[in-house]
DNA sequence: GTTGAATCTGACATTCACGTCAGATTCTAC
DNA sequence: GTAGAATCTGACGTGAATGTCAGATTCAAC
């Protein structure tokens, strides 16, 4: 499969899969001409797991060094790459915390604004400032019912 | 309170309270000769809910169109504003899935190279392959103990 | 064989959240 | 007042993951 299918499938651009292959991330082979890349069915699974670890943060080099473990039948699971990967375990762990918390604050403010938009609306489309003034130094996303 | 006690204070960088300020995200007075910034006591907890809505991956851009629902009396709840805040909820739940599974898949690479480099290392410091080959075509992160 | 689509390499552009540096001003301590 | 610390503005630098464009080549269809 050539670069385009393999951007369609997996939907991403061709730019960001030659980036990948450049960052030793997805290999391919070569056209007989030698002029195109040529993919391999796996690499649609490939390419997606990168999206993901991708999506969670992590970086080229960080996910660089945790594919060897992946895919090689002998990965190189030195005490380094599994200080790594641990260190990144650690890291998601907090990163949801922080993603959760900032999560309900939001959802909070949804419910305080959505009730505020339904009981009471003005002609500019702005919440009537009709309930209990919050004070500037009211800050933070809490907000107590 | 001056911005390097600020900074102190949140340990962010003086650069960093510039640039919050700068996004219309932190406000500040002027001292009396206009030279310094003057923060007041209420910049801390800002700054970290600053630090904190960043860190769940919101752009300064979102956070700047949330904030106005957070701090003042009458804020801007446009309908377009909540569908920002409901867009940036569902965002941030699919990003803690994503992240959630990737750092299962992380813990089980995690368990299965300790527990290989705790039965058989060689002296270089690599994991023998002594266990089922896993060909090349078994990518993806999961690993069947 | 010719046209048009896809792909190639290489390079420069972009966005974001800062880092860093220069040169000027202001505050604090003695 | 004077030295040294803190702060200011303004500008350019950075790193990461792309976007984009130019000019050349190659592939698929007619």
């Amino acid at each position: 499969m050539r670069i385009g299918e393999l951007a369609r499938l997996t939907g991403s651009s061709v730019r960001s899969l030659r980036y990948y292959e450049e960052q030793g991330l997805l290999d391919s082979q070569r056209a007989d001409s030698g002029a195109h890349r040529v993919f391999h069915a796996d690499a649609v699974d490939r390419v997606r797991l990168l999206r993901q670890l991708y999506s969670a943060g992590l970086s080229s080099k960080v996910i660089a060094s945790i594919l060897p473990c992946v895919d090689t039948p002998s990965p190189e699971l030195t005490e380094e790459s599994i200080a790594i990967m641990q260190a990144e375990y650690a890291r998601l762990g907090e990163q949801m915390a922080a993603i959760a918390d900032t999560r309900d604050q939001l959802h909070h403010l949804i419910d305080h604004a959505t009730r505020h938009l339904a009981a009471d609306v003005d002609p500019a489309g702005r919440c009537a400032d009709t309930d209990r003034a919050r004070t500037h130094s009211d800050s933070g996303l809490a907000v107590t019912p």
